[in-house]
RNA sequence: GCCCGGAUGGCGGAACUGGUAGACGCGCCGGACUCAAAAUCCGGUGGUGGUGACACCGUGUGGGUUCGAUUCCCUCUCCGGGCACCA
């Protein structure tokens, strides 16, 4: 997203990218590494709307500065593919898509929710809520229904789900919280017939626990229920209470969070099975979106609804059986929602569950009041977004013909690109020349639609676009093929379930309507660890946040606030950031311990301490590497980026350690000149393989520093194509130039040696540090360009040893140490181990019980 | 609240399949060089006790499995990510 300049997760992200794409490209693989702009959103109006400039100014003029600094990086991006979703020629697919989708059915209108700030106006995104208060107006914000266009992703949900299952270039912590997300439940859809003011009806519910159904003692519906609503129209109370619930909040977190409340509705439904009379209550922890949006009420073997029917004096009656364990309806314990034979269900008593559903599944279904059925926690995605910097949505509204859509002749439906937001509504709506069109039907005045696209659709599918970015007349052409799927995708851990869910299902979809080789569009993934910062920031008296980068603010030390801050800081880490984080939000700076003092440098003034969390635009905590790359240079920032944290963990930015980086390439860049000034050379293996060394074979240190040379090579090797830690492979890399400067080359021999090493070096931290190994190649003799060198092979001879070193515990504990020959038998390694002198001390009087060898490692005497 | 992760020296982290805990780097301490400082180079650096060889303790908490647990299982605490309109 062009935000304005690069942060470190940027530099994080792509320099992954691009450690491993010049591996690739070195061990003979056919690379595309790409760049694109997800160039609509949110930032830019908000830019737009505190500077007035328009949203199309602010994303080039951010655009071509960040495309500066990637370039600055060294990233061995292909620029010729370079697309921005922002424009005509990409979007125009997003509408055509869109269209082919609604001719499928698979895009539909239907009303859904959105926050409406009364006083701008606008519907507001849940970022621009806080406290339930619009962002910039702080009026409370309400619930308001309008129609919108949704993608029907849940009729892809089964496949979604079982193609996680033949993913294996995928984290499995990814593809749990994909399988959760999606959320397969397999239950009973009950129906609860009713009769109310005459009219016959049936109340349906869907329980993954249809063995409990001899134990409901109500039903609760949510607030938007018919059922409900009926209610309100003959009571003001529960109409009061089903207006609250709509002040409420539309976030699922919130919603979890807030306190279990409901209202007895008046109305009695009947028990499906028995006809006894159900209650139906209004509860607010209901969700519409979720099943028939009612839940049938079991206190004794569901928490939530013992938390209820304590609360509002339900009756709780158990039916099943607790395995033996005590039942009170005073207090839940976690075995009452365990499984369990039936009691106090008459002809069902004794049955367990598996059959016990199976039983009543048939007997509902006898009847017609219900069966059994898989429901999805997964919901369609909403597309249609009230705001002006997004993808057209290509629909026209006519008087007479309806909802018409753009025929594909006229497309693109071209966005205005010189208006300027104002923070009240979208200014298309304000737009004539955009508004009014003719209609396609009747030619009569028709109005264009002013939604426009969620983001999440310009990036579902950019990927499949990099493989033919220059083709007008199509989205996609047989190019794809060739390219795609994505063999290595990296990205954020955040973008775990909506992202990468909404692009699989794209993909799906587009292969649908132009077919190509592939469901899936990432073969590989790979999530990288989220950059953190620490996050400063006042409170206004609006309620309005407003963050101050840490650049901006000083922390004030151990000085006249005392020791007590001193300490704080140099407490356990771990605990410590867990007290600071916990702070956010509540503004307190009482916190003796966990508190950070700091001030804004602008003005002097305390700045509230946030905790330290991932580097975002919205907390304003963003590092910006242009002054790392303009002080150290981009090897540096690319190093110590790498180095600081494996890449998939999470990064605590400080500005620490980057000296370091910064003192190894210098250190690097003298031992190899340290080495050329000695006089020309040549590596030792061209020798080796030429015939020997013309009959002197190699002295056992030439030996020692050979084979740590290849063990480095192998390592790293493995960590940059298999095992993806750049940061174990620096480290080995810095261990092996530690034992070239201790390595003091007397002989020619010896030289050849530390020449092949420090080629090792080198090109193995090309990948990395590209502009100074390149420079360093060169100065090693080699005439081809490092960057087109394949990758070095291993030699296996030279990782041959004569002997090894093992250690000895006694009963698990380290013992001593002995080195035995390579290729010792299990008789041997035993007698070294117990004739070690240490060892033997340790052995007492004791008996040898039992000794374990682990060959070449390890021995361990039990006795 | 629910789902998914994480926790190892003063700090970032290493230990890849259950087998030497603390690689590598930062910081710090000592030394060399220098009139001095910076830079650079060399040495040391988990804690406790001991002159010392060495011993004991030690991977968020409490338990378990095992000859052996940072690694596997259970419990709890705290932190991070996601929760559908931030991207």
């Amino acid at each position: 997203y062009p935000s304005g300049r690069l942060h470190m997760g940027h530099v994080r992200n792509y320099t992954i990218g691009d450690v491993l794409s010049r591996f690739m490209r070195m061990n003979g693989k056919n690379v595309m590494q790409p760049m694109g702009w997800d160039a609509f959103g949110l930032p830019a109006e908000n830019a737009a709307i505190a500077n007035g400039v328009p949203p199309a100014k602010w994303t080039l003029d951010n655009i071509a500065y960040m495309k500066a600094q990637l370039k600055s990086l060294g990233f061995a991006l292909d620029w010729s593919r370079e697309l921005a979703t922002c424009t005509p020629q990409y979007y125009r697919w997003n509408q055509w898509l869109f269209l082919r989708m609604l001719e499928k059915g698979i895009a539909y209108q239907k009303t859904g929710v959105v926050n409406w700030d009364p006083v701008d106006k606008t519907v507001l995104a849940n970022e621009q809520v806080i406290d339930g208060r619009g962002w910039r107006t702080g009026a409370p914000v309400e619930k308001r229904e309008i129609p919108m266009y949704y993608l029907k992703i849940t009729a892809y949900a089964e496949d979604l789900l079982a193609a996680l299952d033949h993913m294996p270039g995928w984290p499995d912590r990814v593809r749990a919280m994909q399988s959760n997300w999606i959320g397969r439940s397999e239950g009973v859809r009950l129906g609860f017939p009713y009769e109310i003011g005459g009219e016959r009806g049936v109340l349906y519910a869907f329980t993954t626990r249809a063995d409990t159904l001899m134990g409901v003692t109500f039903c609760a519906v949510a607030p938007e229920h018919p059922l409900a609503s009926h209610a309100a129209a003959g009571d003001p109370a529960v109409a009061a209470f089903v207006e609250e619930c709509k002040r409420g909040p539309a976030i699922e977190s919130e919603l979890a969070t807030q306190e279990k409340r409901g209202i007895a509705t008046g109305l009695d439904v009947r028990h499906p099975l028995t006809g006894k009379a159900i209650p139906v209550w209004v509860g607010n922890y209901v969700l519409m979106s979720y099943g028939d949006g009612a839940v049938m009420g079991v206190p004794a073997h569901d928490e939530r609804d013992f938390e209820f029917a304590q609360k509002y004096g339900l009756p709780i009656e158990p039916v099943i059986d607790v395995a033996g364990r005590p039942y009170s309806t005073d207090a839940w314990q976690p075995w009452y929602s365990e499984h369990g034979r039936l009691i106090h269900s008459g002809k069902y008593d004794g049955l367990d569950y598996g059959a016990a559903v199976d039983a009543v599944a048939r007997d509902l279904r006898s009847q017609g009041l219900g069966e059994k059925r898989t429901t999805w926690r997964l919901r369609d995605w909403g597309i249609s977004r009230q705001r002006y910097w997004g993808c057209p949505i290509p629909i026209i509204h006519c008087g007479a013909c309806g909802i018409v859509p753009v025929p594909e002749d006229q497309l693109p439906v071209v966005l205005p690109v010189d208006l300027v937001p104002d923070g009240s509504g979208n200014p298309l709506n304000k737009d004539r020349d955009f508004l009014s069109v003719s209609c396609p039907r009747c030619k009569g005045a028709a109005r264009r639609e002013t939604d426009t696209m969620d983001t999440f659709v310009d990036s579902s599918w950019y990927f499949l676009r990099f493989a033919c970015p220059d083709n007008d007349r199509a989205a996609v052409d047989s190019r794809v093929s060739y390219w795609l799927p994505v063999d290595q995708y990296i990205g954020g851990i955040e973008h775990a379930i909506l992202h990468l869910l909404y692009a699989r299902f794209w993909t799906r979809v587009m292969g649908e309507i132009e077919p190509f080789s592939f469901k899936e569009p990432f073969a590989n993934l790979f999530t990288q660890g989220m950059v953190l910062n620490e996050v400063y920031f006042r409170k206004q008296g609006s309620g309005r946040i407003e963050y101050f980068n840490p650049a901006q603010v000083t922390k004030l030390g151990a000085g006249a606030e005392g020791a007590e801050q001193h300490a704080a800081e140099h407490g356990k880490g771990g605990a410590e950031h867990g007290r600071r984080g916990a702070e956010h939000g509540r503004g307190g700076t009482e916190h003796g311990r966990g508190a950070v003092r700091a001030i804004l440098k602008a003005d002097g003034q305390p700045v509230e301490f946030g905790g330290i969390v991932t580097m975002s635009k919205s907390k304003n905590n963003g590092v910006d590497p242009q002054s790392l790359v303009d002080e150290f240079g981009a090897d540096t920032a690319r190093l110590f980026t790498m180095f600081a944290a494996p890449p998939e963990q999470t990064l605590e930015w400080s500005d620490e350690g980057v000296q370091g980086a910064f003192r190894f390439i210098k250190r690097l860049w003298k031992a190899v000149h340290d080495h050329i000034s000695r006089g020309p050379s040549e590596s030792v293996s061209r020798r080796l393989a030429g015939g020997t060394t013309g009959g002197t074979a190699l002295t056992e240190p030439q030996r020692a520093l050979r084979r740590q040379a290849h063990r480095t090579l192998a390592k790293i090797t493995d960590d940059l194509g298999r095992r993806r830690t750049v940061n174990t492979a620096i480290a080995a890399a810095m261990e092996l130039l530690n034992a070239i400067s201790k390595f003091a080359p007397q002989s020619e021999q010896d030289r050849g040696v530390v020449h092949e090493a420090l080629e090792i070096v080198v090109l193995g931290l090309s990948p990395i540090v590209p502009h100074v190994t390149h420079a360093l190649w060169r100065h090693l003799g080699h005439a081809r360009a490092l960057i087109d060198e394949p990758w070095m092979a291993v030699d296996a001879h030279a990782l041959e040893t004569a002997s090894v070193a093992m250690v000895v515990q006694v009963n698990g504990k380290l013992r001593g140490h002995i080195t035995v020959a390579a290729d010792a038998d299990e008789g041997t390694v035993r007698a070294a181990a117990l004739a070690d002198a240490h060892v033997q001390k340790f052995l007492g009087s004791g008996t040898v019980r039992k000794v374990i060898i682990v060959p070449s490692k390890l021995v361990n005497i039990v006795v």
